[in-house]
DNA sequence: GTCGGCTGGTGCATCGATGCACCAGCTCGA
DNA sequence: TCGAGCTGGTGCATCGATGCACCAGCCGAC
């Protein structure tokens, strides 16, 4: 099924299919139209994306490297990307880094070398510096869950939830209820983001007259390397097994996301006591275990199916329509979700 | 970076530096080849995709065809598949068909119009039939967690955990550590999986002499279509409470899977009892949730590293070598995995 | 001396779509 | 009557890699 062959079913010539294919036919007689279209049904006639591809330079297809897509919170960008850029008739070539920098850099080169021209990286690393060269030849890069840095290339987008935002909704949810003894749970903090959680987590204090140096305990385990997922859940497990040991331990728990809030509920149930009634605890992200938790988990929710939608649209405006090169940042507004992990100090 | 300018680079044509590149040099000087492989190094030269495709007709993608990798046990396929895939060059074209079987057909149609000649399908249907065409003109598929049928095309490879013995496993679990009483509970035996699993549960309870019509109860809920992740759970919460409702309650229950195990246990936990203590529960799959959970949950444990290596495999061999095209099923070995939502009757 | 056979390569048509440059045919104004 | 200007299309070189068919050069044998 060849552009030659529809051309000879409408009796034109290839160039004329082609110029109805891409748009060109602004002059071009309604009734030659309809021929050709009727011959493209007929024949089921689809482009050979190989061959357009080669000839043009472009393709309909991004990347997106994340660490994992064994984590449910990147299965569902995953989902909700590929979602967003089917309806536009592209396609999503899914990269795992693993979390591994060189192994980034290499998905990053390789796809790039496929003539990939747009990428949703999703990077733990505090500096995009190794993958600079290729942003330098024209390579879009939309940096997902990750704010801005000075450092980071003029065109860069990065789309993420205000992370000081929903941490403040977070602990403030907690300080309503009245707690007023209020821990911070995380891994190091190595990333824009945890550490935007953390200033949010202060502030909330701050506002209700809590002096953060006094009354909070933000265990620091681990190298910056410790990011990982389920080591997060183990992280909070153990974190939550230390604050139990404090003279005075804490009501109210705020985990830096939600599998970390997770392990720190197992914790605390190791310890003899019980979420949601005993403690308070509150996560981030919303991963859809959250829901399935007992107890549920109240939580931040992050817009996954916006930002998803969000982080296409920045790139195919900028592939297509060679849109905006300035770079800029989406901060979306999270949602609290009250659920049962949390209620007023016993 | 064309195979023009490596060629001028190393002081031959371009169909030499063609021919070390496809393996066709058993004729070539060892000094020609040293030069050729220089010249590639120092231009960084990589063969086009597109133009190789063009040619060739061969693609090095592979497609990934699955319910959503929102889904956890998704995602770690997916995350499998792309590694064994990377380690030989391939890449993964992932595909969310959300459970609609039009979505699925339509995204297995436009991966073979782009020259992708092999997928990896998870597909909830019993019956094959709309891919068939497809099938036919030599795509090659592989299905993945789902045994072959008979009315499947002839080189189908099937590759999946053998359910009848995973859950032969589960169940003699319970019945070794002295339950008696027993339940299955499950969404619509609408898949052969699902049928396996539960003919691996009587078979078990035959064994030790426990007639299955009678102490058995197996909660049917939903119409066929009901394969949904997040209704697992919910459907596992409602069979709990029926459960609890009988006369004489059962004191080991095993689920068709681990979201729906967990729900069977927020059920338990809603109706006062303590799982792993008042009740024992099996799950199947062990998904990361499984381990985090409180208690820990029993499961059958998929090898799913090992299942996705074998998914590419089989693919390649297909593909590149043109290997057998018969079909063939892989059934893996499930590992029963116990935790603590298993113990001995009360 | 010439022919067969081997070695180590090369020439060229080809895959399918694209889009620039061009062109035939017509209208209209001066 | 001529040519400028427009309309509705078409011709052709091109993207980069492939691999079959071919070829120059050389050796040894008859």
């Amino acid at each position: 099924m060849t552009i030659q062959q529809v051309a000879t079913e409408a009796g034109v010539s290839p160039s004329t299919v082609s110029n109805l294919l891409n748009g060109r036919n602004h002059r071009m007689l309604p009734e030659t139209r309809q021929r050709i279209e009727r011959a493209i049904d007929k024949l089921g006639y689809r482009p050979n994306r190989a061959a357009r591809q080669l000839r043009t330079g472009r393709t309909t297809t991004i990347g997106l490297v994340v660490p994992s897509v064994g984590n449910p919170f990147w299965g569902a960008l995953a989902r909700h990307l590929e979602s967003a850029a089917l309806a536009e008739g592209y396609h999503v070539l899914l990269c795992n880094s693993e979390r591994d920098p060189r192994r980034e850099r290499d998905y990053i080169e390789e796809l790039w070398a496929d003539g990939v021209h747009g990428v949703v990286l999703c990077s733990s690393l505090p500096s995009l510096e190794h993958v600079m060269p290729l942003v330098e030849r024209g390579l879009q890069l939309v940096a997902f869950d990750r704010t801005s840095q000075a450092g980071d290339p003029a065109s860069l987008v990065s789309i993420s939830v205000d992370n000081a935002i929903g941490s403040q909704l977070a602990t403030k949810h907690l300080t309503d209820l009245g707690h007023r003894r209020l821990a911070f749970v995380s891994g190091a903090l190595a990333s824009v983001n945890r550490k935007e959680r953390y200033r949010g987590f202060t502030a909330a204090l701050e506002q209700v007259g809590i002096d953060p140096s006094t009354s909070v305990r933000a265990p620091v385990k681990g190298d910056a390397d410790d990011f990982g997922d389920v080591e997060a859940s183990e992280l909070g497990r153990a974190a939550a097994a230390e604050l139990l040991a404090l003279e005075e331990p804490p009501t109210g728990i705020v985990a830096i996301n939600d599998m970390c809030a997770l392990g720190v509920c197992r914790g605390l149930r190791d310890g003899g006591l019980e979420v949601g009634k005993d403690v308070s605890v509150v996560g981030f992200d919303d991963i859809v275990l959250a829901d399935l938790y007992a107890p549920t988990l109240t939580t931040v929710r992050q817009p996954m199916k916006e930002m998803a939608a969000a982080a296409f649209a920045q790139l195919r405006s900028r592939l297509d329509d060679s849109g905006p090169t300035q770079g800029q940042s989406l901060l979306f507004r999270p949602e609290l979700i009250v659920r049962e992990s949390t209620a007023a100090p016993a």
